[in-house]
DNA sequence: CATAATTTCTAGCAGTGCTAGGATCGACTC
DNA sequence: GAGTCGATCCTAGCACTGCTAGAAATTATG
């Protein structure tokens, strides 16, 4: 039984390797240059393998998008939990999530601009990383002095989903060019001042 | 003489032509099946005639792009003088902008998120139609009552900057699936509400 | 060691963007 | 009008893509 279970374990393995690869290939080269014979050739096994680890090209993809989503959940409670003043918790996942897009654009591509076939916001059929990181939003927005409480202001969930759409276009507008870049700072600055002003009444 | 000028008004049909069929198709089945061939066989041409007309498959999208930069100014334009109390030119142009998004989605997609090569957010290199479009939002943010001086607020073209930024977010994330359609109404009011409230002090 | 089962690779298909070369058509000259 | 020339167009093909059937090689089993 041994024997089975190193073959196993040895195929999760190129498994990993796979999804790694493409993701270092598409970050050095563009997701364009991630083709089955290149990524083949990489993982020095022939182009049939891949097939037998994924159903298609698509599904490489997606697989390299959840590994993403981990990585940013992560990313995101991170400094979330280590904003100083709890009320900054709100300035600090913004640039994690900036921060994140901008050292990690194809990653960042597979996740929010490519064709991958995941369900967003449903309940049930979305995975959790992606769940985990629009959490972190949904947190820092509503409750903004205690925490821990997904739901205390009942617009949370709403006003978590214009950040994350402002802070997506930011994302993708500057990455492609279509925005300067140098101007970033002073753009996240306005939105966190407008969206979540710091008024007198700290709630 | 009159034969050549013929060939010219010709050729300059058959480049519409060509443009209009790249268009037609992208909305109808995707980009992904606007292949050189099928557009070829629509236009009822062979490949080659449109390699006379574009450089490359990328330059026929970079034309359907500008067209639709084109169409989108006239509707921005159009939502901001029609908007009754010029006040509300804000919310006119971001309802504008977001109907274009959802009403053209392979158009819109050549505009913002196909890599087309189009110079953004420069004063000599940038498409007039490219520019028209940011000017809109950026009158329409910059001076709320008074009109047509483009930067009467310093900070306008940092505000409307980041009102793109958010309303590129909402077209693109609704549009893949990526976040629920139907809250898009209640998420354009938040953003409107914060970005731009209409308090006490109108200026 | 011989057989069976599994894994892997070679070779190929249909489709892609793009192009060289020859065929076809129009216009101009004698 | 016949013949030449030049612009226009298409056929055929290249290198590449994602993907797969069937042969070859490798591994486990009796």
């Amino acid at each position: 039984m041994t024997a089975t279970q190193r073959r196993e374990r040895d195929r999760r393995q190129r498994h990993e390797l796979i999804v790694r690869t493409a993701r270092d290939l598409a970050e050095a080269e563009g997701w364009e240059a991630v083709t089955t014979r290149r990524l083949a050739d990489r993982v020095e096994y022939s182009q049939p393998v891949l097939y037998s680890h994924f159903e298609n090209r698509d599904a490489i993809v997606r697989a390299v998008a959840l590994d993403g989503f981990a990585d940013l959940a992560i990313e995101l409670r991170a400094a979330r939990v280590a904003a100083s003043p709890p009320g900054a918790g709100v300035r600090a996942v913004a640039r994690a999530y900036l921060d994140f897009a901008a050292a990690h654009p194809a990653l960042y591509e597979a996740m929010f601009t490519l064709p991958i076939d995941i369900r967003f916001a449903s309940p049930d059929q979305t995975p959790q990383p992606l769940r985990d990181c629009f959490a972190q939003l949904v947190v820092v927005v509503g409750s903004r002095a205690g925490e821990d409480e997904p739901f205390a202001d009942p617009e949370a969930g709403l006003l978590a989903e214009v950040y994350w759409s402002a802070l997506h276009g930011l994302a993708t507008l500057t990455r492609q060019g279509r925005m300067p870049a140098d101007g970033q700072a002073a753009r996240l600055d306005l939105l966190l001042a407008r969206l979540t002003p710091p008024g007198p009444d700290s709630r």
